[in-house]
DNA sequence: TTGAAAGCGCTAACAA
DNA sequence: TTGTTAGCGCTTTCAA
């Protein structure tokens, strides 16, 4: 039973034809005859033969698999990423080697020097704000990489994601056309993430269009958990000097605020508005639901492994630079100075 | 700058020793004299030496990498789970290969060939319900395994997960305590999936200790999604022969009931008590907050890691058989005829 | 403790 | 189209 894995050459031998003849019928089946090529096979299905990918790797420098580096794995946002990014790279014939971080960027490069070790194809980041270690990895060794959730017009042809600049502004300016003047910020933590600095960015480009200020105090940094949401909001309790609305960088910090707001008889949007960002499923479940805005999460994942396989494989990418997003509005972001009914007599029109 | 990749050989030519020594001198240290593995050490920094994985895999016959195979990833529950799980790899020294079969099991056998061609020491699957082929595969190459979220007395020893059986029973027996008669159940989809086929099992022994029948018609099969949940509920609503309380096999469908019965206009508790299981983040955020059971998930992927390493590097592993759970009272689960006030009050003693 | 050398199983260049 | 053969870069006996 355990009579050693079989090899090509075992193949080759009962197939009676040459090594080489075996090779090619198993990657470039249209390169031999087809007589040839159906005695391999036989010879493969008798021996319950399996390419040994470690040699194979070894003689072609292809791995056929690519490592994906991630903040978090169990951020909703990344897990629904995650999966489209790992169904299409298989689908297309590659492995899925996977990391994260935690938001440390020192360990990032550490991850990618053992990954670069192992030996993978491409890689696929998180965002363009990385260690000089990791971009030095990368060009050391050529690795074709994409960036994933991010926009570069220097790297477009690596880059597959959206602008967070104009997705906050967007709802920015969502927020302040319903009249809000005292908004809060709870964008994420700014160090090493371009993404939420593009978010104060926007946000407080937005605000000051419309000549309001985006006060400092107000800018809530936290981590993009629930937890983090609890905290902007009960930080932002400490005084009576309150904001009438609470724009929040990810889906999961607007929920964790809800129910902080709830814990402390904080009425949602009557007394605070609270708006998200991603358009989790969630969004539409909790009480109130979420405004906020909608990214193309799944879409990331799947154009990632499309662009990181065209990369490797020498094919042009012909995929659009920035992908859209759209705002989302329901119930939890409310006109100032408005009762629920007016505000719900006003959507019915 | 390209200048080709250094080899071992190159390590070995610039410390001035042999091949074997540079080799030793990075794998064993210790079998070597200290100034060999230092003039060594000297050369790889000198060169950037990187070691080359493939070559390293096809002589040493071991890849140091792990593949698990999950139904999905992006489900919460195995998202926190497969991040402990990579976390932990990571730091013994192993790279985490992932795959999901999205609940198809056919699937789940071709995922594992490619993965068994490509080379791993060792997998981790979901559960004991495997097609015949996963596990032929899994014998013919000898695989190291470990079954995670499942426990099996005949295979204890690559099991780690709790009871299922056991967990659904004390639920129920909390339910029924609450003086619920009439109980649906939304188990999850029972066909290739052993844990919701527990989980019908217990909830119907604890039901039947009590005298209480568990109607065919109340068991409501579904994914585990949001709109499982959802889809069970609007089920139930076809008729107005209407249980008074539903069992989730899931916060996630769970949390999409509660929100498909405010859709409804059923009042949770009031009108229908809902309870989930897994006890994620969400479940204490929702409103109102799930009665669910708390589910060790970060301590499966953890325990996961360490069995398969332990298994493959030929460690005796002495973990525990079955991880703990317990019952988690919140508000979504209420005392049947009880206004919402007198069980507040109750909840205050 | 070290060096020499024989593979590991496959691919790819070359010749036939 | 096929066979031959030289590696790919490392580990691991085996002797020294």
């Amino acid at each position: 039973m355990t009579k050693k894995r079989a090899t090509l050459e075992d193949v080759a031998r009962l197939a009676g034809v040459s090594l080489g003849s075996a090779s090619r019928s198993l990657s470039m089946p249209d390169e031999v005859r087809s007589d040839t090529l159906e005695r391999v096979q036989r010879a493969v299905a008798q021996l319950g033969y399996v390419r040994n990918g470690a040699a194979q790797a070894l003689a072609s420098r292809r791995t056929k698999t690519i490592a994906a580096i991630y903040p978090t794995l169990d951020n909703p946002i990344f897990a629904v990423s995650i999966q489209a990014l790992q169904q299409t790279l298989w689908a297309l014939g590659y492995h899925l080697i996977v990391a994260s971080h935690d938001y440390e960027p020192e360990r990032e490069a550490d991850l990618l020097r053992r990954i670069v070790e192992r030996g993978v194809d491409g890689i696929v980041l998180v965002g363009t704000d990385h260690a000089d270690a990791v971009y030095d990895l990368q060009r050391q060794y050529q690795l074709p990489y994409v960036l994933s959730w991010a926009v570069d017009d220097a790297r477009a042809g690596q880059c597959v994601g959206f602008s967070y600049l104009d997705a906050a502004q967007r709802m920015a300016s969502l927020v302040v056309e319903q009249g809000h003047t005292r908004i809060a910020l709870c964008p994420g933590i700014a160090a090493s993430n371009e993404r939420v600095r593009a978010r104060i960015q926007g946000t407080r480009a937005a605000l000051s269009a419309h000549g309001l200020p985006l006060r400092n105090d107000w800018i809530v940094e936290g981590p993009f958990t629930f937890e983090g949401g609890r905290d902007a909001v009960a930080q932002l309790c400490r005084t009576d000097d309150r904001p009438t609305a609470l724009i929040c960088g990810t889906d999961i910090q607007a929920v964790g605020a809800i129910g902080e707001c709830r814990d402390r008889g904080i009425r949602v949007p009557d007394d605070l508005s609270i708006t998200g960002s991603d358009d989790i499923e969630l969004a539409s479940l909790v009480e109130p639901r979420l405004t906020t805005v909608h990214v193309p999460t799944s879409e990331i994942g799947r154009l990632s492994a499309r662009r990181i396989v065209d990369l490797i494989e020498g094919r042009s990418t012909g995929e659009p630079a920035a992908l859209q997003t759209t705002l989302v509005q329901r119930e939890s972001l409310r006109r100032v100075g408005r009762t629920d009914s007016e505000t719900q007599q006003e959507r019915r029109k």
